[in-house]
DNA sequence: CTAAATGCAAAATCTTTGCAGCCTC
DNA sequence: GAGGCTGCAAAGATTTTGCATTTAG
C-alpha cells in the first residue's frame, strides 16, 4: 500500500479560482468581495458572484487568505501569507493599503491590569493616503 | 411672510428612544444591534428591530453613540463621549470590552514613509478575558 | 391637535444554497 | 467518465423603508 495521492482534497484548478486568488495576491491591500469580482472578471468573463464566495470561503478555511474587517464594517480579505502587519484606510478615497511594520506596544502574552490576556491584535489607521495628501486640501 | 416655526428638529423623547440610549450608556463595551434590542425590551416592551435601527442612526448621526466594527464584521455601538480607548474581544466567550489607555506608538498627525498621514488609529486586542483565563485552560 | 415615533410587514441588500450542465483530472 | 466547479436563480439573513396608528409636546 503506497501513497499516490499528492493533493487529498480533491480540489481542481479553474480559470475562476485562478483568477481569484490572483487578484488578491497582487493586491496592495485587501479588497472587499466586489473588488475582487470586478478585478477577477477581466480575465475570467462571466465569473459569479456565487463562485467568488464559494473560492473565498474555500481559500479562509486553508489559511491561504485571511479576513479583515475594518470600521466600515465591510469585510475585505488579504492573503494569507503576509507577515504581521496593520492597515491604513483613507478617510477621503476609503482605499485601504498594507502597512509594515507594527506601533503597538504589547506584546503578545501580556497580561494587562484586570488579568486579560493579550494573544494578538490588530491595528488601524485612519488618514490621507499619499495621493489625497496632495490631491486635496 | 413670518417665520413661525421655532423649534426645527422637534425630536421627541419616547420610552423606546430612552430604553435605547440608557443600555448603550449603560454598557461595558460596544453592543450588537441585536444586545440593544434584548437589553432594551426589558424596559420597553414590544420594542421592534426597526425601532432600534432608527434611533442607533440618529444617535450615530447626532454624535451620541459611536460604531465600533470588530474583526468579526460585526458593527456594535458604543457611547460616544467615552475618551479615546480600545477594545479587547475574548476569543472565547466572545464578549467585546473597553479598555484604557493608549498602546499605540504612532501620534495622530504622524507622516508615515510613503506620505500617509495619519489622522486617528483603532487598536483591537484578541485574547482571553479574566474570567475565561481561568474559567477554562 | 400636529407631527414625530413606533410596530408590522414589504422591500432592498448581502450571502448562501440548490441544481443542471461544464470541465478538470 | 466521475465528481468537483460554475452560473443562475431561489432561499436566507440582515437592514431599510412605507404606512396606518400611537403618542409626545
Amino acid at each position: 500500500m503506497l501513497t499516490v495521492k499528492s493533493k487529498p482534497p480533491g480540489q481542481r484548478q479553474t480559470t475562476q479560482r485562478e483568477a481569484i486568488e490572483k487578484v488578491i495576491r497582487a493586491a496592495k491591500g485587501p479588497l472587499t468581495i466586489d473588488q475582487i469580482l470586478a478585478r477577477a472578471r477581466r480575465s475570467s468573463r462571466g465569473l459569479g458572484v456565487a463562485t467568488v464566495y464559494r473560492n473565498v470561503k474555500l481559500l479562509l478555511e486553508s489559511q491561504e487568505i485571511r479576513a479583515v474587517t475594518l470600521p466600515d464594517g465591510q469585510t475585505r480579505y488579504e492573503a494569507g501569507d503576509l507577515g504581521h502587519h496593520h492597515h491604513f484606510r483613507c478617510r477621503r478615497c476609503d482605499r485601504v493599503f498594507d502597512m509594515a511594520g507594527c506601533h503597538v506596544s504589547i506584546p503578545d502574552g501580556t497580561r494587562l491590569s484586570g488579568g486579560f490576556l493579550v494573544e494578538d491584535h490588530e491595528l488601524t489607521l485612519f488618514g490621507l493616503c499619499p495621493e489625497c495628501v496632495k490631491g486635496a486640501k
